[in-house]
Order: structure tokens, then C-alpha cells, then sequence
DNA sequence: CTAGCACCTATAGCGTTGCTATATGAACTG
DNA sequence: CAGTTCATATAGCAACGCTATAGGTGCTAG
């Protein structure tokens, strides 16, 4: 409808598909809107992808091209699980700001389309884990803890997709980044990822003593004064 | 069609629909399915549910009766962290048994009933942790720890789902679940303030928070702030 | 130049979907 | 027994994914 007509019709649909996909909150998008907004009728829709899902195949595509594309941009920078971190950051960065096509890339399950997109994100891993592994600093296989942090990867930006964007905290995101790397790391001297050197003894007592407060009721303080205690233990127990 | 008769309507619905979620690989389940299996026609769905979403998510809500009574039936073995565990397998366990309830309870992003439930899992991981994080065995806050541990089990869940049966190999989850545990748990090679490996009380906690305070100088709290901290941090280790 | 031939697109419509305006029966209440 | 409420059925709408069929376009062959 207010597509450029230049383009031929199977530029259009994919690209009517891709925007009204991008902009549906969550809502189905039917084929006439598509074909609507392409400026085409339904069976060129049909002629073209074969059916809905072949279209919607085809947006996928064209969106991983885009995600393989910012995760292969980045200099690897000589330290390989610092690499590893920035393609969880932009995974997650992708599923924020692409929310619709990462569901249907990471969040359906199609028993055909789905694992090659997945194993093609592994395989991106694997590789970058691949370095890491060959400079001694991985714990397990590369495959497996590819495997296993891209689970992870999904899951946490399945979580944070989900959320009102108020209060999505990418705290989550960073710390479940580091838990993973950092346990299938052989490096467990907590150079890089942890802000606890000599204060880790009291984040520990605070988050020991918060939660043991919150358990058993202690009738020391009085209720105003328990809940300022406990607002400076969460400022303690917290990262920041 | 085939539904036992002398059921009320609103329960049969309720049966046709989780069966037939349940067995319909994937594909989608029409009302008319729902209702011709029990027995009903059109009006009586949408007069006890308002809409098939409306059904659906009495589905899921029955499901997450079952998922929540399997999360609690664990006798707390005294080793929160290995509750924890098998909380984790217990996740996965349900998720392969019935991924078509899990994929709408977990998979999908539906603003208003997801957050609600996945809210709940998190408040049943959390109270686990919160078990932990009063023996001293945790490196970060309780709520944070359940949600990451929570967002990896999730991705991992799906992940294995989405695997065709043959080659799903639990080992992502044990990884993943013995990875994440063992990055947000103190016991590594040294505990820090919880080592005393008794149940530490309120008591203890304070005691090793005062003296981690103490020692380390944390900026968190002004001066005034610290000294009145101190003092309830005092009260409640003195007196009992 | 024209005939044939792929290729691409449109007209029109089929069967199914989620859902509802309306009516009917049953059960309780006064 | 009249009135009201609850629960179910009849019939049908608008929107959906999709397609049988036909018409137009540009190519190459003779």
C-alpha cells in the first residue's frame, strides 16, 4: 500500500513481512495484511515462499544474516572468553531490540527451521570458544560449553524479552554471562568479571545475614528501624 | 466426543484441552477440536473461559499446580544447593514430559499471564537459595542468584526441547545446572564468612558481618549510616 | 514478425478459524 | 406460580490461510 513499487513484489513482501513482524506487539500478522501493505495479492505471496511460514522463513533468514553479521564484527581482541562475553552481550542486545524475530528464531519450536538457526549460532560459539580452549583456558569441551552458554544466552533473553521494559535489569544478563563463563573457565583466580576483592567477605555476611533476618522474625529492632537495616544490607549485599 | 459425560461441561473443556494440547505435536489446537472432543458446542467455552486464551491459560494454571507441587515434594535434604539441583532436574524433567504446556507456560511471550508465573518459579527458587544464602554458601543476592539460575535452566529446558528426541543429551543440563550453582556459590575452594558449616543463625551472620565490616571498610554506607548499623548489628548479636 | 513458452500476477472463492447475537431450557427464589 | 439467573444450543459473521484458474508479461525460435 505505501511500499516503494519500484522494488519487485518478492522484495516487498519480504520487506512488508519483516516490518509488520517487527511492529505487531505480539499480535499475529495475517497474510492480507502483508500482501496489503506490499501492494500484491495473495497468490504472489504463494508463488514466492510457498506458503506463510516459507515467508516467514525467509524474514528469519534475512535476520540471522543480520545477527551472524554483529556477532562476527568484532576484532577479536586476543583474549578469546572476553570475545566470548561481547557475542552474549550483543546476542541479548539483538533479542531486546529484535524481540519478535528472535521469538520466532529462539523462542518457537519448529522441528525444522529452528535447530539449523541454533546450530549455526553454536557453531559461531564453538568456533570462538575454539580459541579459548586452544590457550588452555577452558574447562570443558568447546562444543559443550557452547552449547551450554547459549542455552543459558537464550534463556536469559527469553527472561528479559519478556519483561515490562521498565524494569528489565541487564544485570541479570551480566552476571549469568559470568557465572557460565567463569565455571567453564580454568581460570578461577576472578581476574576479569568479579568486583569482590577484599569486600567479598562482606558481601557474603550481608547476603548471609539478610536472608537469615527475613527468615526468623528477630524482634531486636523495632519495624522502622528493621527496615532501614535491611535497605543498607541490600546496599551492601547488592552489586551496586 | 469420547469424554466422560457425567463430568460438568467447564471440566471436560478443560480435559479435551490439555489433551489435546498435550498430543498435538506442535501444531495448533482448534476451539472446534476442544469442543467437539467434549462434547459441547461454542458458547459454553467462551461462557466459562471469555476466550480460547482465557481456556489455555486455565490449562497452564493447572499445569503450574502440578509443576509447583513436583518442585515442593523434595524432603529439604539439609543441603540447599543440592535442593536446588534437583529443583533444576526436577524443571527439565517437566518441561520434556510435557513441552506443549511448558513451551505456553515458558516459550511464549504473552505480557499479562507469563511474567505472573515465571514470577512464581522465581519465588520458588528464591526461597530455596534463601535456605542457602542463610548458611553462607552464596555469592550474590538470593533474588538475583534464582533469577539467572532460573533464566539458564528456562533456556536449557528449551533448548533440549526443541532437540529431536534421539540425540537430547542431558549433560547440557547437568553442565549448565553444576556451572551456574557452582558460580553463585561460595564454596568453592574457601568459604568466606559461612564456613563454620554449622546452620548459622542470625547470631553468626551478624557476628561475621560486623567483623567483614570492620575489617574492609566498606564505602556503601556513610559514616553516620555505619555507625547506627553497627549499633543494631551490636544489638542483635548481643542479646541472644 | 510472430508463435510458443516460461514466468509472474490477479480474480474469485473454498474451507476453517475465533467468536457472538440470540434463543431455549433448567434450576432456584419470592 | 412468576421472575430471575445460570448454562447450553442454533445459526451465522468476519477474518484467516490457501488455491484453481486464467490473464498478462517478456523471452527465444523459426
Amino acid at each position: 500500500m505505501s511500499l516503494d513499487d519500484q522494488l519487485p513484489p518478492k522484495t516487498r513482501l519480504l520487506r512488508a513481512a519483516a516490518e509488520l513482524l517487527a511492529n505487531s506487539e505480539g499480535a499475529a500478522v495475517s497474510t492480507r495484511q502483508i500482501t496489503k501493505l506490499a501492494g500484491v495479492t495473495a497468490p504472489t505471496l504463494y508463488h514466492h515462499f510457498g506458503d506463510k511460514e516459507g515467508l516467514f522463513d525467509a524474514v528469519v533468514a534475512a535476520g540471522f544474516e543480520e545477527y551472524v553479521a554483529g556477532e562476527r564484527d568484532f576484532a577479536p581482541s586476543g583474549e578469546p572468553l572476553e570475545d566470548v562475553r561481547r557475542m552474549w552481550d550483543n546476542h541479548v542486545q539483538f533479542g531486546l531490540t529484535q524481540p519478535h524475530l528472535y521469538l520466532v528464531m529462539f523462542g518457537n519450536i519448529r522441528p525444522e527451521s529452528r535447530p539449523s538457526i541454533v546450530a549455526d549460532a553454536e557453531a559461531l560459539m564453538e568456533e570462538m570458544l575454539n580459541k579459548a580452549a586452544a590457550a588452555g583456558q577452558l574447562n570443558v569441551p568447546p562444543r559443550e560449553a557452547a552449547r551450554s552458554i547459549l542455552a543459558a544466552n537464550v534463556g536469559v533473553t527469553l527472561m528479559l524479552i519478556a519483561e515490562p521494559v521498565e524494569d528489565r535489569n541487564l544485570e541479570l544478563s551480566t552476571m549469568t554471562r559470568d557465572s557460565m563463563i567463569f565455571a567453564v573457565s580454568t581460570d578461577k583466580a576472578r581476574g576479569a568479571a568479579g568486583d569482590d576483592s577484599g569486600k567479598s567477605s562482606v558481601v557474603v555476611a550481608a547476603i548471609a545475614l539478610n536472608a537469615a533476618l527475613q527468615a526468623s522474625h528477630s524482634d531486636q529492632l523495632s519495624s522502622s528501624e528493621l527496615k532501614l537495616f535491611l535497605e543498607w544490607l541490600h546496599r551492601i549485599s547488592g552489586s551496586s
